[in-house]
DNA sequence: ATATGTTACGTTATAATATAACATAACAAA
DNA sequence: TTTGTTATGTTATATTATAACGTAACATAT
């Protein structure tokens, strides 16, 4: 069954879906000021349990966040993203196959695979 | 020809060398005060440069830096990891079907691929 | 209904990571 | 020997993230 979430967790989701670009956590923060969230906390905690449920992605190397599009997305652990280096949107890739590669790739050092984070940069469609 | 690189950086570059594991800025720094390095730009600074010219690749997901092995390092923007979560070790893969791989992926998107950055994680053969 | 456990919340403080800004030094090339 | 470039040292500050504490809300089991 659907997670429900609480009034916060909604608030930063929103931040989050109304948004073209990865978000960090004090951008989110700032932007929903204005509906009582007053700490760094309240924002971290409820991206914890979004990213928990597979609602919310972390970009690591943007240290920013982003509503996963996708209903019940399977990238819980395991994400693998298109950034774009002029709009800075984000494309979330979800090819099954990607993790057989992984696999593989690992397997040949004798690593055993259990997650990954993708991240490929380049420019998107539009930006083109 | 080989860039030469200055007192600081091989001070940085050593101190990562020394590390069976990757080590963030601060532990860097902690790690070679004793050698008069005083200020976190020192750190910075130096591991930039190492970045530029390939000698050290940064773990985003970790927030910290490795040696890289390689000499003279291809990888001097994408990069592929093995990271081990029960010892920490990060192996760098080098696989040229990678980018192969990622070119194609990102051109079903219409995405113009550029550069990208691979974190597996799981358990490396020693820890198995 | 009430005790108990769990989860969320609010708040203050602080840790950890990274960069800005400025003055100076070292050094190569014109 | 001036000029440009790169590296340095240093202080301050920005940015990202967590610790720690007390309280509230709520389910459920007695």
């Amino acid at each position: 069954m659907e997670p429900s979430l609480t009034n916060n967790q909604k608030i930063v989701l929103q931040a989050l879906e109304n948004s073209e670009q990865p978000l960090g956590a004090y951008s989110i923060l700032f932007n929903i000021e204005k509906k009582g969230i007053k700490s760094p906390q309240q924002v971290y905690r409820a991206l914890d349990k979004l990213i928990e449920i597979g609602a919310v992605h972390k970009i690591e190397s943007l240290n920013s966040y982003i509503a996963c599009k996708h209903k019940d997305c399977k990238a819980r652990e395991s994400t693998s993203f298109l950034i774009c280096q002029v709009c800075q949107k984000v494309y979330e890739v979800l090819e099954s196959d990607l993790s057989d590669k992984f696999i593989k790739l690992s397997q040949e050092s004798n690593f055993k695979y259990s997650t990954h984070n993708l991240e490929i940069f380049g420019i998107c469609d539009l930006c083109n």
